[in-house]
DNA sequence: CCGAATTTGTTCTTAATTTGAACAAATGTG
DNA sequence: CACATTTGTTCAAATTAAGAACAAATTCGG
């Protein structure tokens, strides 16, 4: 039951409908491909007339083409119908704290080429070195397609409407605009998300499971920084001025070190990378001089766990309350929100078979009910470069999305 | 940008942009109330034509009704047109740990009658009471309108498909159906909800904004128990097994006190009523012990409240203590949903002068940003019954839901 | 091999609603 | 009293859904 905002509201028209079940059709067809006209109308129960008129569209407006005619018992052969990917592009930029990921993709969200680079974190220099390295990438691979867009991923919070970053602690930066530098540098129109919004939209739209693809799910990342993206029926929650997801800033203890963001006791100061490697180096959490001594050691996380599996108990140890208080997280957004599902995402994914007994038991203590209790969590392994793939979905998924009315 | 759930669409016929329009049109009526026909066609940017037609359905249908002509400078004088709500009636119940409410309301939420009685805690028992009171307050009653239904609210966890109340734990109820038990025992619908849920409703809909009423916030309720209702783009989330909203269970402290959830150190153990009236007495929280003391004692919130206002230093550094760790959960809210704006219910709310500028504080120093610091927070005092009038909502407000379509 | 049955895809007609123009009613002003 | 203005109603045209009829393309059984 929704309300109607009667200072912004959107009128129905004679279109209206047409639009609606235009939508609705390409979301078959992509989910279910190959597909026939007459099984769209079954699926759609309407007339096959209707049918045929709106893929006509569809086939002029190039937005899904026709493929063979396949065997069927009896009667004509249909003539399956196909959603156009494989020559739609998009160039996919993930920007982290030490390395930038700069991919071509289908809209599908098959790579096609993959480069990386250390970060620039000067943002006029990032665009740069973007509006150079883009261009090239796409002459090179200019025979596959032609590039629709480009969606950038960042490590903060970014302010949809204007498309300025407001807040990326990580590289640094504040009220900074590269979506529209590189747009103008480019040519190209660009999109850009904060990290693990841009995680969950892959999952929601790039996701292996076609029609089960998840709408009510949070995507937690836990990474150099611990955050989500929450995903309610269907469409992303980042909140009044986008800045909603941060899980990572619940407090667990009021005496707890101090955090990045300034507070005593967050999530995050207790399961972030940075927080894994503290425990392991046996002293309390503390960004600035955690990242001096691991920058003199040169250790990373996934040292980290392989020590853990190779038997080394202090990296065990490390992990196991990291386990600890990702469950107490976890149960925090299972019982405030209650989602379908939790996706993990970040490099300790790696470990989660030594983190799940962990994280289930706390939820099991936590959560309110047993069936609360029983909320999936499906860990996304960092090499399906999640962000990367939610890049590709800022540019991709708007020509699905259901049409705003009322 | 949402996505299209291809198990579950809806799709759009003919008639589908007449709905969209009816709605658009009712709700305008409702929020602008008197209108005339043309400033309709004005406000909805479509011929006079198209607003008549529409009009004269909802006519027909009763839900509108055409009142006075008004003056105008010049030309014909327009009609104006108002929402039927004074002989549109609602049987409002709220059923608290003590005390059960029953209130007769218009769809407005305008009071009409109200009673009070001990909650009858056994279910059969409180339907029985229920069956027995509602008919004979319609009787008293029956020449003002006609009832329309039955808003019943209750402090636990509601499946709104099943209408059973999965667990309340003030009434010691687990999975009890009365929804319809009480609609076959009274011969009206029935629609229940929990206590934030309603809250929330009751301000998204029966607000006193009109047009500005708030489609993007969370109503906080601190009483027996704590939690909140979420709104989300003008719709409540209640989460995929409709436990959403127990913002009372966050961990805010790992060595803290015992809930009555069975975790260690949730909000609701230092901010709810019975967590203020432990700290006053002077130990620590202990649900049944403390409801034992009070029982003895006869000591309620209320008193507390008083005995800080007149002074009472230990009455005052119980409520402080209350509202730092309200600001933290509060926080805790701005940093994972940042809402546009967040209610707050519950008999404390009578102190806010004196819990508001500790709150903010809190605030100040843990919410992430400047902007997400300064979200309003909107304290409502028990005193407009929001429970109650959530429960009109109830049964008033699908007639202007938005239609839904893909 | 052919007629019948079945399935897919296309075309066409009818019905419902939006769209916009024209008209009717009801005012105020000079 | 004529004209201008505003509100409300009626009507015709345009667009789209809905459904029927038809065309094309098959398989099967006699």
């Amino acid at each position: 039951m929704r309300k109607i905002n009667t200072h912004s509201f959107i009128r129905a028209t004679r279109s209206t409908p047409r639009e609606i079940n235009r939508q609705i059709l390409l979301n078959l067809v992509r989910e279910h491909q190959p597909i026939s006209r007459a099984d769209l109308a079954r699926r759609m129960s309407v007339g096959r007339g209707m049918v045929t008129s709106l893929v006509s569209e569809l086939l002029t407006d190039g937005s899904i083409y026709e493929g063979t005619t396949v065997d069927a018992p009896r009667g004509r052969k249909p003539m399956m119908l196909y959603v156009r990917t494989h020559d739609r592009l998009v160039i996919a930029v993930d920007v982290r704290f030490s390395k930038t990921y700069l991919m071509l993709s289908d809209f599908n969200g098959t790579p096609i080429a993959l480069e990386t680079f250390d970060t620039v974190v000067e943002p006029e220099a990032l665009v740069a070195t973007l509006a150079r390295r883009i261009p090239r990438l796409l002459k090179t691979h200019r025979a596959v397609g032609k590039c629709n867009g480009i969606g950038l991923v960042v490590p903060g919070m970014v302010d949809q409407l204007t498309g300025r970053v407001l807040n990326a602690p990580q590289l640094g930066w504040r009220d900074v605009d590269v979506r529209n530098a590189l747009a103008d540098a480019t040519g190209f129109s660009v999109q850009i998300e904060n990290a693990p919004i841009a995680c969950a939209l892959a999952q929601m739209w790039l996701g292996q499971r076609g029609g089960d693809a998840p709408r009510d799910f949070v995507y937690v990342t836990v990474s150099d920084g611990v955050g989500a993206g929450v995903v309610v029926n269907g469409e992303v929650v980042r909140g009044h001025n986008n800045t909603a997801g941060e899980f990572g800033h619940v407090p667990i203890d009021p005496l707890g070190p101090t955090c990045l963001c300034g507070s005593r006791g967050c999530l995050e100061a207790y399961t972030s990378n940075l927080a894994t490697l503290s425990r392991y180096l046996g002293h309390e959490f503390s960004p600035t001089e955690t990242r001096h001594l691991l920058q003199e050691s040169g250790l990373t996380i996934t040292d980290v766990l392989a020590r853990a599996r190779s038997g080394d108990r202090r990296a065990a140890a490390a992990l196991q309350e990291t386990a600890e208080h990702l469950g107490v997280g976890l149960a925090v957004i299972i019982n405030t929100l209650n989602p379908a599902q939790i996706f993990v995402g970040g490099e300790i994914t790696e470990a989660w078979d030594q983190l799940a007994p962990v994280i289930r038991e706390i939820i099991a203590k936590r959560a309110l009910t047993s069936l609360a209790a029983a909320t999936p969590m499906i860990p996304e392994p960092a090499s399906s470069y999640p962000r990367l793939r939610g890049a590709t979905a800022l540019v991709a998924a708007p020509i699905f999305a259901a049409p705003q009315v009322a």
